[in-house]
DNA sequence: CAAATTCGTTTAAACGTATAAACGAACTGC
DNA sequence: GCAGTTCGTTTATACGTTTAAACGAATTTG
């Protein structure tokens, strides 16, 4: 513990002191309350100034309880769309004039109880979090908390329309005239997942020949079973639970000498920004990354400032971007 | 401002109280003074564990100072390497005890600017940056700073051996029998650019024969004259000053019908999380991007504990990871 | 013209913690 | 058995800010 304070920066003694009123004057003035004359207003606005004052938050956080912080929880920070949301989050929270305490959770449900303690010793104000499936944080929360990616119930919450995505894979599938379909679901324990899967059956049913249905783990690499699947050829299109999935399976394709998309289209999820690399060109369904991280944002500063306001659980939107890894069936060139 | 203060949590007031003793007495149990008898610490450690006692940061950080948050400033968290460096900072900061503002900068130089304002107003005790090449923010700096990826004088630094790596690309190439070689660099005002450019005319010496050398910008789209240099098909290996423009140039190269590495050979640098996909298997040089991030932590808590340390500049090593991206030349097989 | 009201400013107390200083009880040693 | 020492605990104050309350001067009102 041997270090030295941080250097001594004007307080608002200091400004009063120098500008020969007193501090309560100077709080008035920093916080823009209209309780004093525009001269002396004036005046104290440019000795603050001159004295480089900057305003000590903790003593404001301290006496008013508030921190003018938010906190940020996610699984991951090295993910393909974790960091976009976290950009946005910051942005819109730095908007409203608060920082933000971003905090990776490994993912773990008692990882996430502890960055949540952790924030709150920091007096965060409150938090936006993609929490897992059941998380135990929230029972009751230590401050208020946006569910993003989630709905769970007692908090605001903003996702992407899973089912309409799911929904726009099939049609797009049916439209380029694809019958034999091979899906990728991811595991169904995951709401996200299984409203993306609910979403294609429904709008493959009746016209959509559904010849292998294979629940995968959310990573880069595939299942054995996934693998020998894709390698059978019994399909035409394959519909992916996301884009890293659907990376995964275009490269198995690519081993297999099958090629994308003239012998099989692949459709992924999410839109993470790396399917539009020109070398990869995957059709997807994009998810409002950054507009979910600005609205979890929203909601929460509504909430702070209408702690009895309804709960709100927005979905977003979402929408096709098609790319080089679909294309019409047959293929016109033929093979 | 019409809200509801924080939850109000125990104090160590309330935690005196009902263990009976003074509120200097919980304080120094709960900061493991030993200064108390082992029956008192127990009684109210039980005590403060009962009442689900937290911490109150603000007013720690407003009587000592110390904040225990540190602060993370990067260009931009959807980049292919900074969030790999912020997960590793906010992890080791954890280990140390320390929470973690993680900031956005955007890249400008006055955004940095703001970024460590609103750092120090937040009272965080120090942190780590990657910054522009010339930063406003330096001097004086507000609170310790720990530069990553660059060196800046006055200021502790961690960064990769670019200089090496650049050598290492040479000799790889040289030792799969390339001699025509196409150079991708980076900016030439950027310093790790230029490290790596150097060490790579080093290793290339009187024995590499640079037929282009062109500077890019560090984006996923290459200028016009870079494009037609590589349609030009005069260079057997390129070598790029990162990974990102060594996936564009692959583009082109498909584009263009020129396979790799049959015929061209591709080389990269950093080896960010995706050049590893077998869809694109680059050759690249491996940067330690998590140890640099735990590098810069363990050095900025050095310096808050013992401020007249010398200043220290580590360089990390690099090394090269060889994927499906380089191949012998002339190849094997023919083309 | 005295009393009441308004307005701009100051005084003073609090937020939760850390810690120097004061305190008192239990030992030590002669 | 008493001065000196040690040790565990408490008292009291400060950190920088906010804000209710007090204050006094200027203005309005009856």
């Amino acid at each position: 513990m041997s270090y030295e304070k941080r250097l001594r920066s004007p307080t608002i003694k200091d400004v009063a002191e120098a500008a020969g009123v007193s501090s309560a004057t100077v709080s008035y003035v920093l916080n823009n309350l209209n309780k004093v004359t525009p001269e002396v207003d004036a005046h104290v606005r440019r000795i603050a100034r001159e004295l480089g004052y900057q305003r000590n938050r903790a003593a404001t956080a301290l006496k008013t309880g508030r921190s003018h912080a938010i906190g940020c929880i996610v699984p991951s920070l090295v993910s393909p769309v974790f960091p976009e949301i976290t950009q946005a989050v910051q942005l819109r929270a730095e908007e409203h004039g608060f920082a933000t305490f971003v905090i990776d959770s490994g993912g773990g449900v008692q990882r996430e109880a502890q960055a949540a303690r952790t924030l709150f010793t920091h007096g965060v104000d409150g938090a936006v979090a993609v929490l897992s499936t059941h998380s135990s944080i929230t029972d009751p929360p230590l401050f208020p908390l946006v569910a993003i990616d989630r709905q769970i119930v007692g908090l605001d919450s903003v996702q992407a329309d899973h089912h309409t995505g799911g929904r726009l894979m099939a049609e797009h599938a049916f439209a380029l005239g694809h019958r034999k379909i091979g899906l990728l679901s991811g595991e169904q324990d995951l709401a996200s997942s299984r409203e993306r899967r609910d979403g294609f059956l429904e709008g493959a049913r009746g016209r959509l020949d559904i010849v292998w249905d294979i629940h995968v783990p959310l990573l880069s690499t595939l299942p054995r079973e996934a693998t020998r699947a894709i390698a059978r050829r019994k399909v035409s299109l394959i519909a992916c639970v996301n884009d890293l999935v659907a990376i995964s399976a275009l490269s198995v394709l690519r081993k297999e000498g099958i090629d994308v998309p003239s012998e099989v289209s692949v459709i992924g999820f999410d839109d993470m920004q790396w399917s539009a690399w020109p070398l990869i060109g995957l059709t997807t369904i994009r998810q409002p990354l950054a507009e979910l991280g600005r609205r979890a944002v929203d909601l929460l500063i509504r909430r702070l400032d209408e702690p009895k306001s309804e709960i709100e659980n927005m979905v977003l939107p979402v929408s096709l971007v098609q790319r080089a890894s679909t294309a019409p069936f047959p293929s016109p060139h033929g093979c």
